[in-house]
DNA sequence: TTTCGAACAATTGTCGACAATCGGAGTCAT
DNA sequence: ATGACTCCGATTGTCGACAATTGTTCGAAA
């Protein structure tokens, strides 16, 4: 469902996936330098397609090339995290306004099936990790594919999918904002079910407002 | 002042700034497809830079890469230029609404100044290329800038800002635009003086809206 | 004549080795 | 003791050659 395929293609793929995979999960260490002949070894290929990759992920921003000086692991400061919400803020709000507009009523209404799952998710869980999850993931991504934009898919799926959740497993222990995001999504369901693309940008932005209130908030506090 | 520094880094980074020229203005047709050898011929260098110049065209969108296929200029048909400016739309809207709180007073005021050159610009050459010259460019670049959203200037800087002067190039001939666009400049900069950002991000959104009206209907004529 | 298949040419993917550049250790002079 | 200079190790940048895959063309059989 989500854009996460491990992909069987080229080595340079390859590598470009298990590279994002481990600098996501924080495997590799924020600011940490990515050394070409030894990730090569790690992985078994040449030098050859494992620079490709680099250069992929840079264009996906998990990692920053200085010439001459190799490749480091992006920092996620409070600085580029409030960015990316900004960002996602306008994107997301522009797909969903779309989506008001392009989605068919069956697949609000497939929307509308996934939350009421997620919610006898969080009921059985105890829901603490429902803002966190893959199914928040899953909601948002497939507002997107609603928005039949191909440029926003690629956007919002490929690259900004995977700093977003780099930004989760640096601050994954802030969850008490389920129950208000599922009641959001709900609002941004019945809005797109009322065809109204002015209220569901606004719903939308609202809701990745809220998520970075509370993220920064969380942020705040460790401190 | 605009992000078109030629760069005399590494053998890839020309490699990609060449392309990316080349690509924009038309003179690789869309579609076309791109032999590596040939191109490594052509620009005086191995195959390795080339793919990874490659590897970073197509993480601006300019070239689309089938594994085992090779690289192929992007087709800008209706559908992505209409994608283009949904995504433009939203980032520049976003940009604008951050500019009304981050840019200095003096910022403000230099962005008028730009306007009153620009106005005299086009008095001066009988105003027909306005709309699509560099200097409309250039607003939107400093307003870009006055965000102070390091994610929102790369994106607009460097990605899309290749993409949309390709779609520029394609459709050179509609400039009868001029005047109503430096209008709208103006209603712009003056809700930035005001510090306004609701108003200033519709102002920009609608600017931008009318932009992509202008270039529909000149793509519809054309058939 | 058409269609299926196999060899072939062209192009992409990959690797290993060499050249260029950068950072740091060590040393010498002030 | 400190500053700058030099040399050296390590890492990145680049190239040429080889392997693998694709698309094509030619030919033979139905």
């Amino acid at each position: 469902m989500l854009p996460n395929t491990p992909q069987q293609g080229t080595l340079a793929d390859i590598a470009s996936h298990r590279l994002a995979h481990s600098i996501v999960t924080g495997e590799f260490a924020q600011g940490q330098k990515l050394n070409e002949a030894e990730l090569a070894e790690r992985f078994g290929m040449g030098r050859g397609p494992l620079r490709e990759a680099l250069r992929h992920l840079e264009g996906m921003r998990l990692v920053k090339r200085i010439p001459n000086a190799g490749a480091r692991v992006v920092v996620l400061d409070y600085k580029t995290m409030s960015d990316l919400y900004a960002v996602r803020e306008a994107l997301e709000g522009m797909a969903c306004r779309l989506a008001a507009t392009k989605m068919t009523t069956q697949e609000i209404d497939q929307l509308s099936r996934l939350l009421d799952a997620h919610e006898i998710q969080i009921k059985e869980e105890g829901g603490g990790v429902y803002a966190q999850s893959e199914g928040d993931l899953d909601f948002h991504y497939q507002i997107v594919r609603g928005s039949r934009n191909e440029m926003l898919m690629d956007m919002l799926g490929s690259e900004q999918y995977q700093l977003q959740r780099m930004c989760r497993f640096r601050t994954s222990r802030n969850a008490q904002r389920t129950y208000p995001a599922l009641q959001q999504h709900r609002q941004i369901v019945d809005a797109l079910a009322q065809r109204d693309p002015e209220l569901a940008e606004m719903l939308m932005r609202r809701h990745i407002q809220g998520a970075w209130r509370s993220i920064s908030e969380t942020i705040a506090k460790e401190e």
